[in-house]
DNA sequence: ACCTGAACACCGTTCAAGT
DNA sequence: ACCTGAACACCGTTCAAGT
């Protein structure tokens, strides 16, 4: 009955679902997925307006879509294709590869992330961002992942935000020699917090998997772990690790708030320091 | 000969590697895969020592082997059970799924990261938090992007570490109704920037994509991004969005001191506030 | 209790051939 | 130039059956 692992050896049937590949699961939120076979459905229908000339955007745009509604585990070329009506391998043709596809979504995704270099503040400029930042994975929350190891290094450079950003570091008074190490600083503050906030949960089941953290959650020993018993009720499903939703169903604005105001504070104390 | 998308049409025919799924390339750093066909291949003799009996903890260890050698890319259940010389439904009476291995796999990787209760100041706690974390990574670099996206949410959930970070704060001063803000600050700031810096590269052909990124570099217009411009040769493949080597090859020491002690500073700061 | 052997329903990618 | 149609080499997962 219970397997070594301590779940049931093999739950429902599960349907169609089936395979996939690495963070899969663990990025995914939910998905269904009704597979149609093999030869795309050529609609010729208005209503669905599917018979504009297959191009790099339309694709770009379909994977976002598809993207938002069933996550990243929800996510194929397959599918892409299918809901474009056409052939897997005609997708190719506009695209080199999946990934490729990938980081376009996250380029079209982090348009206009930058504030202009506009007459208030540094701090308030780097509030600006942060936030826009966090409104912008918000929008497609599923996408967090990606942005947050794309972004890193990646084509999907802008280099008008990196210049930005520099730009006003200098005018906060930054070091020319500490100006890389501080851009680093930014980036990650922008990225870091938003990413594991929309990280999304590993189940397929999010309802069960809810109900299991709790059980284990209930069963941490208030004596050995004395402090964290007594918080426990201000944390549950609101702070990280000991949470059950994600920043989609649970959004953790407070903290965010806190996170970016110690960032601010503590930049101001290394600026100064300097 | 160049499709819309810029790149060529098809390139060498890529033999075994083919087939995968989301983040994969994206947080992958190389991988090979010789692949043998279906039934898995008894090895008898002492050598690899693989006849011990099959358990959930040489599943794990072989899992990490793998994702250390091949990336997370070069991953998967039926490579593991291949390299153990079993059918991969044997996995499967160990570990209910691939990503309850995958979460077994971070839980292993995360053991022993906080610091016990010493009696230095809090800020060289929390200092050290965060530099034993980075080395937790470091050693599976490999796994930093499933670390990210697992320990935010998840069974990996170990009641130790939050306790302790927990009391930290309480003998920092924080205040009760600010601690669930600040643990949370604490964490992603724990996780924030070691996730971007080993967050891996997308490409199959890292040469090849380096080559095209500082390309990309070299296009940026002086006249429109002059910040940009002037730092350019500081931050080359030092610097987030502009770089083209993960943390593994080219680790970013300087920035991560950098951010930690901003983060520390910032802390310092808000707490004194309040 | 633990594993084999085979099947199922998917993948990403390539490639000749059509239009 | 753009797409079809089919194939190739993989996946994760299930399930009866063996031992």
């Amino acid at each position: 009955m219970a397997t070594p692992s301590g779940k049931p050896a093999r739950l429902s049937p599960k349907p169609g679902v089936s395979a996939n590949k690495i963070s899969q699961r663990l990025l995914a939120s939910t998905s269904p997925k009704r597979g149609s076979q093999n030869a795309p459905i050529k609609q010729k229908d208005k209503t669905a307006g599917q018979n504009e000339a297959l191009s790099k955007v339309r694709i770009v745009d379909a994977a976002i879509e598809q993207i938002d509604r069933n996550g990243l585990m929800g996510f194929s070329l397959r599918d892409v294709a299918r809901t474009l009506g056409v052939y897997p391998a005609a997708v190719y043709w506009h695209v080199p590869t999946r990934d490729a596809l990938l980081a376009a979504v996250v380029e079209s995704t982090m348009e206009d992330v930058a504030p202009p270099l506009g007459k208030g503040t540094w701090q308030d400029w780097f509030r600006e961002l942060f936030s826009r930042y966090r409104k912008a994975v918000k929008r497609h929350p599923n996408v967090a992942q990606l942005v947050g190891a794309q972004l890193v290094s990646n084509g999907s450079l802008s280099p008008q935000m990196i210049d930005r950003i520099l730009s006003m570091l200098v005018s906060a008074g930054c070091d020319e020699s500490k100006i890389v190490e501080m851009y680093n600083v930014v980036v990650a503050t922008m990225v870091g917090f938003v990413t594991l906030e929309y990280a999304s949960l590993p189940s397929d089941d999010p309802a069960n998997w809810a109900a299991q953290l709790q059980e284990k959650t209930h069963a941490i020993r208030a004596l050995e772990f004395p402090t964290l018993a007594r918080h426990l009720p201000a944390m549950a499903n609101k702070a990280f690790i000991v949470r059950w939703q994600s920043g989609t169903d649970a959004p953790m604005d407070s903290s965010f708030v806190a996170f970016i105001e110690v960032a601010i504070a503590g930049m101001e104390q290394v600026l100064s320091r300097q």
